[in-house]
Order: structure tokens, then C-alpha cells, then sequence
DNA sequence: GAAAGTGTAGCGTGTCGCTTTACACCTGTC
DNA sequence: GACAGGTGTAAAGCGACACGCTACACTTTC
């Protein structure tokens, strides 16, 4: 239940590792990705997330050595998402035992 | 990139092994929960999905070794996610160069 | 028969992914 | 200076889905 540390968005990961590797523009990867440049920046920006669908084109893209794991990106968008989610509302729930 | 088993849905999970070990209806679960029977109900019968905030309650609820590790709600969700997405649309994505 | 528990359909609301269109900005080259 | 290409982003429209509420039918237990 410890989560202190503040998860990046996979979109940054994606923007600062991935595509500066493969010296691709951001239009170009959106096209052989098959989704639209908009789409892809919002990602890039932490405005969007990486969904199932996202994470099945990056595999089929990348490599496995450039980080082709459709597990790996979802669990990462996984991570900020549950930390932001705690970040803000903690459900008032108590626990069953009183333990 | 192989993912060849079939990966229940986590909703499953909880109506099989968590509730029947607590000894607790639907109703009181939901009420404990803090969300109302009819969606518990759609989690536990797979037509509704773990979101963070339920995670975040179910491990706000339970202890560790009731399973009360958000992660595990929420990664098991993703693996049926991930399984379904891949069940259906294959997306048409080359890879990157030609590997 | 009454009460409690359950599954589920239907409706309304809010959120969000996604595309398309459109705009403003920056950079290079002619 | 004009033009083209790349970029970020806002707005509109669509579809999907989580969620609560109400309502119904069914079962079991008293």
C-alpha cells in the first residue's frame, strides 16, 4: 500500500526515450501507428492515455529491445493512474475486521 | 507477445474467493464498499471493471492477505483487457523497420 | 404471505478516447 | 518575404462505459 513515489505518465516515456531513439517525427509515427497525429501528441503530453488498443500497436511497431511490450505500457499507465487516483479522493472505506 | 491463455476477469475472482472466505452478501459488501449493490453485482458477474477508485477500496477494505494489494486488482484488470483487446482487433501496424 | 437477498434491464449523467477541422507558432529553404 | 513542414492544442461530434437510482422478477427463509 506504500506508493510514494510520483509514477511518470508512459506518454513522457514514450516522448523522451522511445521516439528520440528511433529519429522518427511526431506525424510520421502517428502514421504507422495508424492513429491520428492529435491523438499521438495528447499521449506525448500526458493528455491521454495509453489504452489496450495503444499498447497492441506498440508492440506490433517496436521491437521488444526498443520496449515492444504491450504489458509494459499498460502497467505504467496502470501506475498513474492508481496514483493519481489516491492522490486525490482516498475512498472512505473501512476495514473489514477492524484490523 | 504471447499471451495465449485467457485470463478471467477479476470481478470473478472476487465472487469466487474473496466474498464466499468473508462470509458476506452482495448487499453488505457494497455497503461496506461504499458503492451501491447493482454495480458490485456488475463487477462481480465481469460486466462492469475494477477502476482505480474500487481498487483503492478493496485494498482500503481488505487485508494484504485477503488479497487487499490495489496493483493486483487492477493488473489482473488489465490482463483481461489486454486479452480481449487482442482477442478481436488485431491492429494493422508494421513493425519498425522491417524486423 | 412477508422479508431479505439477488441479478438485471432501463434511464440519466458524467467522463474520456478518438477523429476531424482549424488555428497559431516555429523552423527551414527558396 | 513567402512558403512548406512539423508541432501543440482547442473545439465539435461520436461512441463507449462507469455509476447511481428505480423497478422488476426470482429464490430462499421465516
Amino acid at each position: 500500500m506504500t506508493r510514494m513515489y510520483n509514477p511518470p505518465h508512459p506518454g513522457e516515456t514514450l516522448r523522451e526515450d522511445v521516439l528520440p531513439a528511433l529519429e522518427l517525427t511526431v506525424s510520421e509515427a502517428a502514421r504507422q501507428l495508424g492513429i491520428s497525429r492529435v491523438q499521438l501528441s495528447r499521449v506525448l503530453h500526458g493528455r491521454a492515455s495509453i489504452t489496450p488498443d495503444l499498447a497492441l500497436r506498440l508492440e506490433a511497431w517496436l521491437t521488444p529491445e526498443q520496449g515492444g511490450r504491450a504489458e509494459l505500457w499498460l502497467g505504467q499507465q496502470m501506475e498513474y493512474d492508481l496514483y493519481q487516483a489516491a492522490r486525490k479522493r482516498r475512498p472512505n472505506v473501512l476495514p473489514i475486521h477492524g484490523a
